[in-house]
RNA sequence: GCGGACGUGGCGGAACAGGUAGACGCAACGGACUUAAAAUCCGUUGGGGGUAACCCCGUGCGGGUUCGAGUCCCGCCGUCCGCACCA
């Protein structure tokens, strides 16, 4: 009997449908089993799904997979990330309204989603623009605001040119927009703010207990809340010398050991103190409106030389009233981070240091260095930060720099001044409060409204939600709702009066801030969340998702976790508990003489290695074979997952996905790899195949013994079950890829060598092989695994089979093989029984002959044992 | 500048927890089948030496610890990523 070749297409359609049918992915939250939670970052609706996407959803179709035959009841959701500016930038080119741009491509990328077969319950489907859902982030907005959590203050913000809007500090990226890709700009505006700084300490000190995330995804966080403990030290101004109304400067410092070696002091251009100092200084006015000038774009600030300008002012030193220091304005200086003002330590402090040298303020050295002499240790262009013992620095020489900073703050807090102590010990965080208002159309409108008599009025939550208006035109730049006829304009609902909504939207960080939740139960109407199944399924078990949300997304909705916890909507505060970051996929780019990109599809390659040659299909013109990089519209070097799937299936597709490349690493898309694939597709399909004819009539009940063949068999299959599992358990997804290979390889041997006719053990035992094979690929290749599971024939879903038993006592072998050393060097194997005695192995070591003729007649100085592990002889 | 990760054949990579380095795949080469090709199957493939049994070298470089180091320690070199005037 010939085995046609395995059709994927019409096999993997059919499949999907009986999925489909049987709603198997289905999950109801009343299922009593334990459950498993397994999300992917849902995707933003752009137009079609990429090779991302592909790599992305099928590792957490393993999961899902695997944990279903578990015998969880897996929660495995998708939904769009459906706001933001590209719909409305669609708008704009090619006069489309956003909502229609976003669902059609939400229709097409779902196309697509389940032509890859995941196994995703869709009935749980959420977009992001529906007004189903931001209802609900509505409602969450005006709970926070009630909780003290949301704050609406003016601040300077980042202000995008391009897009038009602003953007929260974590959206910069090297001074540039993270989207546009423009210079940011500063500027003052009145903005509504998420207080996620008053979680600062917990979302630092959580990442500790996060021990299913990456190392480096908490290294990144840390940094980014960036905690620093120091002294808040308020320094008197000589009246002399300082405008009216001014009596002292509060700075913060995280290094009070070093105040004997102060030498200035230095405000932010946007100080308070600077301010009214130019108010009578004409020559400091300009040095400021100087700082903010090249202070526009963000880029220049970090680049730009260190400026200061003396103000005048002479601030008292707080140990010695006699000792008077200079304040300038400095330009380096940070409004935003601790009181906008510090003192300069030029000897300890690179920054001071570069300052000083540039004004000639001099440096003191207070802390010396263990092994060098104090009186000849010198600082001139680089700071000294480390370690050592005080001195020049009075009651504080001879102390460590931990016991001076103790002195320190305990002489000061117990002064007064004022009434209030003279300094205070006080922790800062680099992390800032989180700006959400956006002024764009396409995102959730903050239900708020302004009236000239009552102010800043919460919309009723009857009226939630606050839904946009369609009629909008997107011919000039800004905000189409500000500029919308009626859309603003409503009634106060508490005076009556003429009253207007705010026109700002939501970031769209904001909604992916919960989703995760709201996919728990996202058919309740009266909440955002319904308290048991929220409770029930968070945290997401497994979430898994590109590296590059390890700040934005992933420290939002930890801040969300938190703020639905304190307003009721939630229990828990941390909401993934397992993360997984996966690399990229990247490719080959191509290049033509005139410098154009060329698509690979569009590209021939001939010869191999050195010899390897690209020209374009059409013209036969000579392609220059460019670096490996990110797949990307720009460089052309995409492949449509479409077009793999059509040409090769879905599995082919989703296999070498998981092949070769560690998943946190990028994996590089090749054709050969792809046919690789398909290869073992088709060659599993052949082995399956072969295997059911083989086992023909095999015996149902398993056999009370077995030959050493068929044993041979069940051992090779029950050991790729037990490292599969495991790896899957891992996410180690390539190593799973290597175990399958290997498997499947021996079981088409036996299958091809075994002498026939063949014994009904062995028939059952490559039956077992075969129906453990399958179960092992079914999560990497669902509908191949569907389909050689119908050729073993089962009449049932395999996607309802759960996974096959473990006999543990075959893992176990009566003799074992270990490699024997001698000084360390590998010369021979033994064959001993598991349990011999360390006395009868060495004999049998001893024995060897190429032992004997390593040790050239003379007794070993040492035997070493390492039990089921290695020999090594000493000689 | 600060912080982190990594460095293994022609390539992607494997090697539990200090114990046989190079699993598995790709590419390449040789062979079988075929009129031929495709497809498929089998074999070889870190470097060097030897007819062979076998021997020597080898995990970025230099040291160290150990019976034994890709793995641990010290010092370099290189690549990638994140943050970047945060006082």
């Amino acid at each position: 009997m010939t085995i046609d070749r395995y059709n994927a297409r019409a096999a993997e359609i059919r499949w999907q449908q009986a999925w489909d049918t049987q709603r198997v992915f289905v999950t109801r939250n009343e299922d009593p089993r334990p459950k498993y939670y397994v999300l992917e970052m849902f995707p933003y609706p752009s137009g079609r799904i990429h090779m991302g996407h592909v790599r992305n959803y099928t590792m957490g179709d393993v999961v899902a997979r695997y944990k279903r035959a578990r015998g969880f009841n897996v929660l495995h959701p998708m939904g769009w990330d459906a706001f933001g500016l590209p719909a409305e930038n669609a708008a704009v080119a090619n006069k489309v309204h956003p909502r229609t741009w976003t669902y059609e491509n939400i229709a097409t990328m779902k196309a697509q989603l389940k032509s890859m077969g995941l196994s995703l319950d869709w009935s749980r489907e959420i977009a992001t623009c529906d007004p189903k859902y931001y209802k609900h982030q509505q409602k969450m907005f005006l709970d926070f605001l009630a909780a003290g959590l949301v704050e609406r203050k003016q601040s300077k913000v980042n202000w995008d040119p391009v897009d038009q809007t602003v953007l929260a500090n974590e959206q910069v990226i090297e001074g540039r927009g993270w989207r546009s890709g423009a210079p940011v700009e500063q500027r003052e505006l009145t903005q509504w703010f998420f207080k996620i700084t008053k979680f600062s300490e917990d979302l630092l000190t959580a990442l500790d207990r996060l021990d299913r995330w990456p190392e480096k995804v908490r290294v990144m966080q840390r940094n980014w809340i960036g905690r620093s403990e120091g002294l808040h030290i308020r320094f008197a101004l000589d009246p002399a010398t300082t405008p009216d109304g001014e009596t002292e400067l509060e700075i913060f410092t995280t290094r009070p050991d070093t105040i004997f070696g102060v030498k200035f002091m230095a405000l932010s251009p946007d100080h308070p103190l600077a301010l009214s100092a130019a108010a009578r200084n004409p020559a400091l006015a300009t040095f400021i409106a100087e700082c903010k000038r090249t202070g526009t774009a963000q880029e220049l600030i970090e680049k730009a030389e260190k400026l200061g300008f003396d103000t005048g002012i002479r601030a008292v030193h707080p140990f010695d009233p006699a000792w008077k220091l200079p304040v300038f304005v400095a330009n380096f200086i940070l409004m935003e981070y601790g009181t906008g003002a510090i003192y300069g330590t030029p000897a300890h402090d690179q920054r001071d240091l570069d300052f000083s040298n540039k004004y000639g303020l001099g440096n003191t050295p207070v802390v010396c260095p263990e092994g060098q002499d104090p009186q000849t240790f010198v600082i001139t262009d680089i700071a000294y930060d480390g370690a050592g013992r005080m001195i020049n620095s009075r009651f504080l020489d001879g102390l460590s720099i931990a016991d001076a900073k103790e002195e320190v703050a305990k002489r000061l807090e117990r002064e007064v001044r004022g009434n209030h102590p003279v300094a205070q010990r006080q922790v800062n965080y680099r992390l800032r409060d989180w700006g959400i208002s956006r002024q764009r159309y396409w995102g959730c409108p903050i239900p708020v409204l302004y009236c000239a008599s009552c102010g800043v009025v919460p919309a009723p939550e009857a009226d939630l939600p606050v839904t946009l208006p369609d009629d909008v035109e997107f011919d000039r730049p800004g905000n189409p709702l500000d500029r919308h006829p009626t859309w603003k304009h409503v009634d106060c609902p508490r005076c009556g009066g003429k009253a207007t909504r705010e026109t700002d939207t939501m970031d769209t960080f904001v909604d992916s801030s919960w989703y995760f939740a709201r996919f728990t139960d996202p058919w309740i109407e009266s909440q955002p969340t319904d308290r048991m199944a929220v409770d029930a399924w968070l945290p997401v078990d497994q979430y898994i998702g590109g590296i590059e949300h390890a700040i934005l997304h992933l420290l939002y909705s930890r801040f969300f976790a938190r703020a639905m916890h304190a307003t009721g909507h939630a229990g828990v505060d941390e909401p993934f508990s397992g993360l997984f970051t996966q690399g990229m996929v990247v490719h080959e780019t191509y290049r033509t003489s005139s410098g154009a990109f060329a698509a690979p599809a569009e590209v021939k390659i001939e010869g191999a290695g050195d010899a390897r040659r690209a020209t374009l299909v059409e013209t036969g013109e000579p392609v220059e074979i460019g670096p490996i990089e990110k797949m990307s519209k720009s460089k052309r070097n995409t492949v449509d997952p479409d077009d793999i799937i059509g040409a090769f299936g879905a599995d082919t597709a989703r296999w070498f996905m998981l092949s070769d490349s560690p998943p946190e690493r990028d994996v590089i898309w090749t054709e050969e790899g792809v046919q690789g694939a398909w290869r073992f597709v088709q060659r599993l399909w052949r082995i399956v195949n072969d295997a059911a004819q083989f086992s023909e009539n095999a015996p149902t009940a398993r056999p009370h013994a077995f030959s050493e063949a068929a044993l041979e068999v069940r051992k090779t299959a029950h050991r790729a079950l037990a490292k599969v599992s495991e790896d899957i358990e891992r996410l180690r997804f390539n190593v799973c890829v290597a175990h399958i290979y290997e498997f499947a390889r021996s079981l088409q041997a036996v299958v091809t060598d075994s002498p026939k006719p063949v014994a009904p053990d062995l028939k059952f035992a490559v039956r077992e092989a075969a129906e453990i094979l399958v179960q092992l690929f079914h999560p990497m290749m669902p509908h191949l695994a569907e389909e050689c599971w119908a050729a073993l024939g089962h009449k049932t879903l395999l996607a309802n089979q759960g996974w096959p038993a473990l006999e543990s006592d075959l893992l176990v072998e009566d003799t074992i093989t270990l490699p024997v050393q001698v000084n360390g060097r590998k010369r021979a194997d033994v064959t001993v029984a598991r349990d011999a005695r360390n006395v009868d192995i060495e004999a049998s070591v001893l024995a060897l002959e190429a032992i004997k003729r390593a040790l050239d007649g003379k007794p070993p100085r040492k035997v070493i044992i390492v039990p089921q592990r290695i020999v090594n002889v000493v000689a």
